[in-house]
DNA sequence: TCATTAAAGTTAT
DNA sequence: ATAACTTTAATGA
């Protein structure tokens, strides 16, 4: 939880239920709210000039969205679509801003997940840039595993599809399907019914 | 080597 | 039931 539920409350945040598939914000809206994800899973993403879905990350459970675009007089440089039905905590921009001002310790925390997203999006620089399949998956998989508390092998269960894999490394899905097989054969990765262990 | 296309099987809603 | 995801195979850049 990036900033306690009870505290974004005393502050006028309001809970926002949510079905499946619903947008929470467009590329090119202006940000007028601050988000944060009680229950559910929102991702964020743009299309390509080529109609191909690029995936910029999935958020869950206790994890804001878009915060960084809030410091900016610009718009939205990406969709935020929910995958699941969601539960959000949506607080004004204005009340967003007071309360970082009055509370440096909630400011710092709001600086630490920009951080992260900073650090994450270097990650997926380099994972962009490299051309070989399989260092992109290891790559990312390794950056998955590296915020996980559990490190033993195999223990950590990739929380994306290959479709999601695919559309955040910039490969093909039929790629990255036969890439994690080899990997499999070549025990980076194990399968069980279908998902992929790290 | 990887992407694309097509076609079919499987899972989730 | 229907859409979304997974898989395999053939072909082309």
């Amino acid at each position: 939880m990036v900033i306690k539920q009870c505290i974004l409350e005393s502050v006028g945040a309001i809970t926002k239920n949510c079905d499946s598939a619903e947008t929470i914000f467009l590329e090119n809206d202006v940000p007028k709210f601050y988000y944060q994800i009680i229950n559910g899973k929102i991702k964020l993403n743009n299309y390509n000039p080529e109609g191909k879905e690029v995936l910029h990350n999935i958020l869950e459970n206790g994890q804001s969205i878009g915060e960084s675009s809030l410091f900016l007089d610009g718009t939205y440089p990406v969709n935020a679509i929910t995958l699941s039905s969601c539960v959000v905590l949506v607080l004004r921009r204005s009340a967003f801003m007071n309360l970082l001002m009055n509370n440096p310790k909630i400011s710092l925390e709001i600086n630490k997940r920009i951080s992260s997203f900073l650090h994450f999006k270097h990650v997926m620089v380099q994972i962009i840039c490299t051309h070989n399949p399989t260092a992109k998956l290891t790559a990312l998989l390794d950056y998955l595993k590296s915020i996980q508390k559990i490190q033993e092998p195999f223990a950590f269960q990739v929380p994306f599809t290959r479709q999601e894999l695919a559309n955040l490394t910039g490969l093909c899905v039929e790629t990255t399907i036969r890439t994690v097989k080899i990997m499999e054969r070549n025990n980076i990765v194990k399968i069980r019914n279908r998902k992929i262990l790290y």
